[in-house]
DNA sequence: ACTTGGTAGACTGTCTACCAAGTGCCATGA
DNA sequence: TCATGGCACTTGGTAGACAGTCTACCAAGT
C-alpha cells in the first residue's frame, strides 16, 4: 500500500524502523470493507450505493463513505454517477481481457526483477505458497485457491523491489481476484504447475525463463477465461441485466 | 493567488459522447489545480499542506481539498500523515529509476499492441507530433517539448485500446513530467530520433520492433537521468534537504 | 548541560446539520 | 400510447463543532 517510507537523506535506515500501531482512518476501514463486500458478491454488481445506507450500514457517518467510494471510483470498483450514486460496476465483455494484458505486462516484468533480486528466504517462500496452493486445489477449496494465488504473485511483485509495479499490479490483481473467482475451478491443476515452473525460474536466477514463463501463465489463464465465456455452452444466458434479484449467486 | 475555474479542460476529445456541459466536481478542479501547482513548483517538495490554507487560496471549503488531497496521497503525488496532514511528496533517490522501469513495461507493451491496432489517422497524428516536438525541441521550449512529448507517449497508450495501460500509463506519465523536466534538455535530439524510429515501427505493424524501441527508449531515459544525476556537476544546488529543526518556514 | 514533564497551538478526522441542484421515476393528462 | 410535469431522493458543497494527536516550546529537575 501506500508507503511512508520518507528518508530522502543519504543515510536511510533498511533495518526495522517498526512505526507502532497507528490507528487507521475510518475511510481506509470502509474502503475495505467495501472492497471484500463487492468481491465476495455481498454487494451484487449494478447495485446502487446510496451513502447514508452504507454509513448506516457500517455505523459510521457519510464523510468516510463519500471519501472511501471516491477511492472506489477512481480505482474502477464502483461509478459514480454525478446527482445519483455510486453503482458496483458492472464488467464490461473486453475489461477481463484488458485486465489481464495489463497483469502480464505488469507481473513479467516484475518476475524478471524478481529473479534479479531473489533472495533464499524469498525463495523458500515462493516453494512453500507453491505447495499450499497446489493443496487447496487438490482439496476443491476454490476461496482458498485463489486467495493463495493472489499471495504468490503479490509476493512475486513485491520481490521485484519496484513499489511502482507493486501497486499497479496489487490493484490489478485485486480487480483478478474478483472476476477470476469463477475461472479458478477451469484452470485448476495447469495453474499450479504454472507457478511451480515460475518459481524454478526465479529461483535459478533466470530473468528472461521468468518473465516468459509470468507471461505464458496470464495468457493462458486469459484464454481460460475467453473459452469459458464463449466456447463452454454454458446453460447461463448473457446476463440481461435483468432483476437482479433473482437468484442468489451460485456458489461456483 | 490562485482561483480555481472552471476551465476548459486541455484535453482533447476526438470523437464520441460529447456530454453537454457537465460541471466538473469541484474536487477534480481542485485535484488538477493542486497537481499543476506541484507540477511547477508553486508547492515546493516537502511542503506541508495544509486544508483550510488551500482552501481559502481556491475559494473552497475543506471538504472538496480533503478529497483531492487524498487522491494526491493515492496516486503518490503528496503523502498524508495521520494527524499531521500532507505534505508535497519527496522522491527518492531510486524513486525515478522505479518509476521509469514501470513506464518501460507499461509503454512497451501499449506500443506493441498500439502497432497492432493503429490506423491511418493514429499514424498521421503521431508524425504529427514528432514534428511538433522536435520543432521545440530544436528552438529550446522545453516546456513545450515536455509537454508534447507527453502527449506522444499519451497518443501511444490510448492508441493500445487497454483502458488499464492507458490509466496506469497516464499515471506514470503524469509524474515522469513532473521528474522529467530538469532532464529533457539534456536528451534533446535523441529523445525525438527514437520517436521518429518508434513511430515508423508502430506504422509497419512491426510489433515487436514497436516494444523493443519503446523498451530502449526509455531505457535511454533512464540512463540519462541517472547520468545527470551522479556524474554531470549540475548547475541546480541541491535542495540540501536541510531539516527544519531550526527554523519553522519561509515567510510565505 | 541534558533530560524530563508540562503546556499551548495547530491541524486533522469525524460528526452533524443544512441547502441547492441534478436525476430518476411515476402519475397525470392528452 | 406517449409526453409532461412534479415529486422524492441523492449527491455536492458549505459551515461549524469537537476530540485526538502532533509539533514546538518552555520550565523545572537532575
Amino acid at each position: 500500500m501506500t508507503t511512508i517510507s520518507a528518508g530522502p537523506g543519504a543515510g536511510a535506515e533498511p533495518t526495522g524502523v517498526r512505526h507502532v500501531k497507528r490507528p487507521t482512518p475510518l475511510r481506509e476501514s470502509v474502503y475495505e470493507a467495501l472492497t471484500e463486500m463487492i468481491i465476495d458478491g455481498t454487494l451484487e454488481r449494478g447495485r446502487h450505493l446510496v451513502e447514508v445506507e452504507l454509513a448506516g450500514m457500517l455505523g459510521v457517518s457519510r464523510q468516510p463513505v463519500r471519501e472511501a467510494l471516491q477511492r472506489l471510483n477512481n480505482e474502477g470498483w464502483v461509478d459514480l454517477r454525478p446527482g445519483f450514486g455510486a453503482m458496483v460496476h458492472v464488467p464490461a465483455e473486453d475489461e477481463v481481457d484488458q485486465l489481464l494484458a495489463a497483469r502480464a505486462a505488469l507481473e513479467s516484468e516484475s518476475a524478471r526483477l524478481a529473479a534479479r533480486h531473489a533472495t533464499k528466504e524469498d525463495v523458500a517462500r515462493l516453494r512453500e505458497l507453491c505447495k499450499i496452493g497446489t493443496t487447496y486445489q487438490e482439496s476443491g477449496d476454490i476461496d482458498g485457491t485463489v486467495r493463495t494465488n493472489a499471495e504468490l504473485h503479490s509476493l512475486i511483485t513485491q520481490m521485484s523491489g519496484n513499489r511502482f509495479l507493486v501497486d499497479f499490479a496489487a490493484q490489478v490483481d485485486r480487480r483478478v481476484r474478483w472476476y477470476y473467482t469463477p475461472v479458478a475451478p477451469v484452470r485448476g491443476a495447469a495453474s499450479w504447475r504454472e507457478h511451480n515452473r515460475l518459481v524454478k525460474a526465479i529461483s535459478e536466477g533466470d530473468e528472461d525463463k521468468a518473465a516468459q514463463t509470468m507471461r505464458e501463465h496470464t495468457e493462458h489463464t486469459r484464454k481460460a477465461y475467453h473459452d469459458l465465456q464463449s466456447g463452454t455452452p454454458s446453460p447461463e444466458p448473457p446476463p440481461e441485466e435483468e432483476s437482479p434479484r433473482r437468484r442468489r449467486r451460485t456458489t461456483n
